[in-house]
DNA sequence: GCTGACAATTGATTAGGATCAATTGTTCGA
DNA sequence: TCGAACAATTGATCCTAATCAATTGTCAGC
């Protein structure tokens, strides 16, 4: 299986502030190497088209998925039709760890995707052999509740400008946390999608791309890939009001 | 100890709906009864006053705690100084369990508070006898998970009068769960704090309740209390774009 | 009961984003 | 390569909530 990502926090070029505390991003992950050796033999490696559907929200979750390649995104529908999307994962990520044994969210690929698959069988008796592996279970929780607090936080911020600066932000300090490079940031996802994580419409979140630009804070290669070349700047957008971090991770 | 809450879920009149699915609300609790009675000689009960803060984010938690009666809320400060309120915690909720050992968030009462105080040295040394308490550990995190992924959803809602119903729902669902009585909705935080959770002004927040009440949808006795007389109206205020209601609970 | 500090409401104005509508750009399969 | 379906941008208008400002209400301590 793929190693582990040598950058287990204080890395090479880890420009982006870390918002949400020191990063003990190894919580991401869901197994340590030892533990994704135990478990090699049981997974199977599966492949996504780009906009397939994994797995749809109330479904019967009968395997988790750890993320090879790819971007997937995570997403509550709401009565009207309407998408809430709570996260996109990246690699080594995982999801479909469920304790009801039913789907919480709809996942849906939003580019090609390879990943790990284990049957949750194979995951339960493993639970039982190896009580270390619940404590992984309790990082990656851990990790989920602060990036879900952190989500929400970039919620409440009133401007647009705002907002898509912060999720520019994160999406820069989760590739420095995956040890690539984090000059030009990798937006995979469609503008609807941003829009649907932020909470505006996305008619605003183009337009607060053009500001940047305009601005000549950022600049766009293409409508995927994007450089923060005013960092003062930058950071005064974000930082205008954004949290202070805190030093450890914890449950409320 | 305090026994735990009755109500296991189905209990008698939970007119709320359930926003996230099955109410297996004894996640909230970190211990059942049986485990309360082992920790029992390990917690000291303590108290104090509203207003008072019981810990800051950022402190080294010496302690985890376990609310018998009060409220207390959690929330960041951003750089500006501004808060933003994570969560509201209620009788039987546990705080300050953490993992790196620093507290995430700060904690202060809103009502004159008292709790079980359980030391994380006694807590560690539990864990080592009791493999057990990792799951339940792990079911209080999904809790919050799920509760933060909620908070996310109702900061998404455009209009002060959709995020203002959702927070009541909120609150009476919790009090259904609490096993209290629902009709008539308890708010011991104010309107600043309400606000602080919601990502909007004091200001909105005021009028949204005047709103409510001129249209006839709910009546208020003072500030703190306040039934929903018109139930249609209000579920029609927030079911609009309500989320679908997942059946289990589920990491990402 | 008074008084001062703080909480909540109410009003007027403004700024920012949602919405509607139309255009341009991109991608992918025939 | 072309064209159709979808994605993204741009423009104009409207509407809501933020903001500023002032008033009223509430409560704790004297």
């Amino acid at each position: 299986m793929k190693a582990a990502v040598s950058n287990d926090g204080h890395g090479p070029a880890i420009r982006a502030v870390d918002p949400w505390g020191s990063p003990r991003e190894k919580a991401r992950q869901l197994l340590n190497e030892e533990e994704r050796a135990r478990l090699a033999g049981l997974a199977t490696i599966v492949q996504f088209r780009k906009g397939e559907e994994i797995y749809r929200e109330g479904q019967r979750a009968d395997a988790a998925f750890n993320i090879i390649t790819g971007v997937v995104k995570a997403y509550k529908t709401a009565a009207d039709n309407s998408k809430h999307i709570t996260a996109f994962l990246f690699s080594s990520d995982v999801f479909g760890l469920s304790e009801g044994g039913w789907c919480a969210n709809s996942i849906k690929a939003i580019t090609p995707v390879t990943a790990y698959r284990l049957p949750v069988r194979a995951l339960r008796s493993q639970f039982l052999n190896d009580p270390g592996l619940e404590f992984h279970v309790i990082c990656k929780l851990i990790h989920d509740l602060r990036q879900t607090q952190h989500h929400a936080f970039i919620l409440t911020r009133r401007h647009a400008l705002s907002k898509i600066s912060m999720f520019l932000q994160l999406l820069e300090y989760l590739q420095a946390v995956r040890g690539e490079q984090t000059t030009i940031i990798y937006l995979p996802m469609k503008r609807s999608d941003i829009a649907e994580y932020l909470g505006m419409s996305v008619e605003a979140v183009s337009r607060a791309f053009g500001d940047l630009t305009t601005r000549g804070i950022v600049k766009s290669r293409d409508r995927q890939h994007l450089e923060i070349v005013d960092r003062s700047t930058f950071d005064k957008m974000v930082g205008d009001t954004s949290i202070s971090p805190a030093a450890g991770s914890t449950t409320q």
